[in-house]
DNA sequence: GTCTATATTTTGATAGAC
DNA sequence: GTCTATCAAAATATAGAC
C-alpha cells in the first residue's frame, strides 16, 4: 500500500494538508493579533483568541504551543512587516521627498495595520520584555544609520538643525498616534470611522507639520 | 461611657482612623497605578498591585470594592491631573509662548507622571470603555475651545494654516511618547534613564520642532 | 489533524478570627 | 480595621476519543 507512511488518518494528500495547516495558522495569527492589540499579552486569553478565531481552544496550542509562543510568533510577524518598510532615506535623497514618503508610509501602515501598531505599543507599555534584543540592537543600528544621514543633510544647510533621533521619536509618535488611539482621534473628530478623505487629509496635515518642523519649506506650487 | 456611639474596636481616635485610612488609600492607589500602567485593568492582578503596596489582598477589597472600581478610582484621580493642566492658551496670549509652554507643561508631565500616562494609554487601547463620557464630552469640548483660538492666530496670520485638532494629536502624541514609550526612547539613546539634561533637551527639540511646525519663528536670541 | 472533556493553576472575592 | 484561610470562577494546558 502505498499510503504506508502516511501518519494521517485522514486521505487528504501532503499538499493539502500543508494548506489546511496554513490557512490555520494565519487565521490564529490574525485573531490573536486583534485580541492581543486590544489587551496585551497578559490581559488576552486564549479563549478570547479562539472565539476570534472561530476555532475551539484547544488548536490553539496544538499549532503554538503556549500563549507565550503564540504571542511571540505574533510579534515577530509584526516585526518583519515594521523591517520591510526599507524607507528610501539616501544621503542624495531630497530631504522634502524623503521625509514626505517616510511619513506617508507610516501613516499608511497605521491606517491599513492597526492592529500590529498596538500590538507593538502595548509591548512597549509593559517594558517591552520580548522586544529587548529588537530595541537594543535591530532598531538602534537603523536609527543611527538614517541619523548620519540626517546630519548630513544638516552640515549642507538642506533642513534646520535638530537632533535625528528626537526628529524619529516624533516621527513615530505622530503617525502612530493615529493608529493606537484612535478612539481618541475618533471622539474629538466626532465621527465613527475616518473615511478616505479623512487619513488623505490627516496625512497632508502631519507631512506638512514634519516638513515645516524640519525647517523646508514645502514645495512651492507654482513659479 | 462617651464611647458609646463608637462602633470601631480600636481605641484609636477618629481622626487618626481617618488618616491611616487615608495613608493605606493613598499607597493602594499609587501601587495600583504602577500595575494598571504596566499592563493595563485586564492584565493586572489584584496580587500583583497588593504586593506592590506591602498590603494583604484582602485589604485592597475592603478599600475599594472589585478590581473594576479600584482602576475606576485610578482613572478618575489620571482625569483630574489631566484636567488640571488648565494651559494658559488665550485669544490674546502670543502663540511662540502659549504653544511653548503647553509643551512645556506636556512633557513635565510626562516626566513626573509616566504611569499615569501609560494607564491612561492602555485605556485607549483597549477602546476606552471607561473613558467614553471624557473623550466625547469633555476632551472634545476642551479641543474645540482651544481650536477656535488656535484658528484665530492663523486668520491673524501669526502662524500657519493648519487643523487645530491634528495640532492637538501631535503635540499629545509628541510628548507623551516620552512616557509611554520611554523604553524605546532608553534603548535608541542608549541610557538607563534619562536625566535632567536629557529631558531639558528634549523639551527644547520638541518644543523648536512645534513652533517650526506652526510656522512660528522661535524667538530671536539678540538683535 | 481535530475537538470534547478534564486536570491544574491562578484569580477575584469573601468569611471570619483577631 | 486588619489579615489568614478559603471558596468559586476562570484561566492555561493536556489527554484521549474520533
Amino acid at each position: 500500500m502505498s499510503e504506508l507512511m502516511n501518519n494521517s488518518a485522514s486521505p487528504r494528500t501532503t499538499a493539502s494538508r500543508g494548506r489546511i495547516r496554513r490557512e490555520n495558522e494565519a487565521r490564529i495569527l490574525e485573531a490573536a493579533e486583534r485580541v492581543f492589540a486590544e489587551t496585551g499579552l497578559a490581559g488576552a486569553t486564549m479563549s478570547q483568541i479562539a472565539q476570534a478565531a472561530g476555532l475551539p481552544k484547544a488548536n490553539l496550542h496544538y499549532y503554538f504551543g503556549t500563549k507565550e509562543q503564540l504571542y511571540q510568533a505574533v510579534l515577530t510577524a509584526i516585526l518583519e512587516l515594521w523591517l520591510d518598510a526599507t524607507d528610501a532615506m539616501l544621503p542624495e535623497s531630497d530631504p522634502a521627498l524623503a521625509l514626505a514618503g517616510y511619513v506617508r508610509a507610516k501613516m499608511r501602515h497605521s491606517r491599513t495595520r492597526p492592529f500590529a501598531s498596538r500590538v507593538f505599543a502595548n509591548e512597549l507599555l509593559s517594558g517591552a520584555p520580548y522586544l529587548t534584543d529588537y530595541l537594543e540592537i535591530d532598531l538602534k543600528q537603523r536609527v543611527e544609520a538614517k541619523s548620519r544621514i540626517i546630519a548630513g543633510w544638516i552640515s549642507e544647510g538642506r533642513m534646520a538643525a535638530l537632533d535625528p533621533r528626537h526628529l524619529f521619536f516624533m516621527i513615530w509618535a505622530m503617525t502612530q498616534t493615529y493608529a493606537d488611539f484612535a478612539v481618541q482621534i475618533r471622539a474629538v473628530m466626532n465621527v465613527e470611522s475616518l473615511d478616505d478623505d479623512a487619513w488623505e487629509e490627516a496625512t497632508g496635515e502631519v507631512i506638512s507639520f514634519v516638513l515645516r518642523g524640519c525647517g523646508i519649506t514645502p514645495a512651492a506650487s507654482a513659479p
